[in-house]
DNA sequence: ACCTAATTGATAATAATTATCATTTGCAAT
DNA sequence: ATTGCAAATGATAATTATTATCAATTAGGT
């Protein structure tokens, strides 16, 4: 599982470098996470405290070229990485505008979307949606407020 | 029509400058484009040359708050700008891998997979989405190549 | 162990956006 | 119509995320 990215580095001839590997390990171990290059750079230095965020932005850039790592906005000014799950279609996320939390969402009723599309004309080869609304625990709040 | 947003202004007890005024017009006659902040600068200054920068951005995230204007980020480094036509939900943007249109796609087919989401107990209140792929001309195009 | 091109870290540069602040102005009250 | 003042503006400095530069280091083939 680790020793892939291993080789998908080697495959394209860019060279296993401990900083490479400290970032991998990182994203490895925080699946499900959305993390900034900052947030990733805080991660890595606890393990690299010599690496700068320079390599970060450098390593996450060359991650998304070979389609290991996602990149994505959220509107916050910033970009955020995660592991790429390799499907065709990235899944969506949802994204609570009370505590921000963000939730991948798996299902993919969007291939109705995309055959009206491409009977029009249209090719499609990847789609990103987010979703804004409450998350089901803030819901819950909202409907059964507990304090105040 | 125009006179609206007048009204939407001295609602919200802001006061109608003819900056403002002229960042409406502008917005106002490119419906359908999806512009940076700086486009929408240049575009000002044709009509009022003394106008700065500071003020479209400002005047901008007015209009944001007051929802009269939409900003999304395509993951260019910089945010766009378009009159928010109002609908519960947004329609969704098609981008052109090849030659960067935007293109306004008004179907929706979402609501299945926000009917999923709400029986799991989200409350979704609005939802972006972005499709990536060939526009019918550059399809068509990359299907018959003229030149070269 | 050596060679060399790739990589790194430090930091300068850039680009978009936001903050500051003295000046100006819309508009409500007179 | 005039006035007073909070709100808005323009110029520009500051900030923030990201990218570029470059000398020094290093991975990996020989």
């Amino acid at each position: 599982m680790f020793e892939s990215y291993h080789q998908i580095l080697k495959r394209n001839r860019y060279k296993v470098t401990p900083q490479r590997k400290a970032i991998l390990e990182v994203l490895d171990n925080t699946r499900g996470m959305h993390f900034t290059a900052e947030e990733i750079y805080n991660q890595v230095k606890k393990t690299n405290p010599q690496i700068g965020i320079a390599t970060v932005y450098r390593t996450l850039e060359l991650l998304v070229r070979l389609e290991i790592v996602y990149k994505s906005s959220f509107d916050e000014g910033r970009h955020r990485y995660e592991f790429y799950e390799g499907d065709r279609h990235f899944h969506h996320h949802f994204l609570c505008n009370k505590c921000g939390v963000i939730i991948e969402v798996e299902e993919d009723y969007l291939c109705q979307l995309e055959g009206v599309l491409e009977e029009r004309g249209f090719m499609i080869s990847n789609h990103n949606l987010r979703l804004y609304g409450l998350c089901p625990a803030c819901h819950r709040k909202e409907k059964h407020p507990e304090t105040r």
